[in-house]
DNA sequence: ATTGAAATATGTTCGTA
DNA sequence: TACGAACATATTTCAAT
């Protein structure tokens, strides 16, 4: 993987490969070189390519959270004392496992994380005992995410 | 994959596989098989059985969206004239492919969007040119990534 | 960059406990 | 549920173009 992070190009036939296996993370190297009209090896040196050029960045299974009882998904905005504490925030909020993205942003928040909690008793307690009780924090904004209507990657 | 969606509980040995593949899908079940301390058949057997129950909803190949030259991510609320418009509106943001995540949320927005785009120019004419102009969107309001600080799923 | 074929590694099925 | 062994597929390497 490389270390900088000058933009790669990528030609269709890449493209074509990484919109595969970005939709199904074990579909077989030879289906999608059958379907491309190039052979296997040549479909696993792209691949090669791809993995040592930083482009494609991991893989992995995706769970369905309301099946394991996960059913509340919230955008938290959090307003800080001094935005000088950044650092410290995010490195307690590493610790909190409901905690999925952590974003500084422009705008009234310091920090935007989304959270998922089992119902909203767990995201009353998550914010109350956990994230209020960060020090440095002053307020929060929450937004519960009542139905969510797209979920995907950059399209290729 | 069921289509109910009660709650399914999973034991410590699923939690260990999923783990895994939720990190890596591409790792081989063997490996798994050999630090867990049970035959690959079983882990397969469970697999088939996670599936099936709907608790894994997939596998991705993930992208490094920088590398690719999309280095402007942010998070888009937006005010409808009418709360009834809100199918409408999904529909026409499915067509713009920027558009990552799309939820209906409580607060002050209808709806909260989070975008990719290959710079500031181009957010700025993703917002004016595509969502501004769908019918119903009255006001938006911005808030730029600066940096993502965690991104990850949920912790088994 | 690409190929086909060989070698290796992995996934899947099945009879049994 | 789990096992191991047999079987089926997939990945990886390689010499050649």
């Amino acid at each position: 993987m490389k270390s900088n992070s000058f933009t790669v190009e990528i030609d269709g036939i890449d493209k074509e490969i990484l919109r595969d296996l970005m939709s199904d993370a074990r579909k077989p190297i030879l289906q999608i070189a059958n379907k491309i009209g190039i052979s296997g090896a040549a479909i696993h040196q792209r691949l090669r390519k791809l993995e040592q050029s930083g482009v494609i960045s991991g893989s992995k299974f995706t769970v369905n959270n309301k099946i394991l009882g996960y059913n509340t998904m919230a955008f938290v905005g959090i307003y800080l004392d001094k935005a000088a504490r950044n650092p410290e925030t995010v490195r307690e909020l590493k610790k909190i496992p409901e905690v999925l993205e952590c974003h500084y942003t422009t705008g009234n928040w310091s920090i935007l994380i989304k959270i998922i909690c089992k119902d909203n008793e767990h995201l009353m307690q998550l914010l109350n005992t956990k994230i209020q009780a960060i020090e440095g924090v002053s307020r929060t904004e929450t937004f519960i995410s009542l139905d969510q209507q797209i979920d995907r990657q950059i399209q290729l």
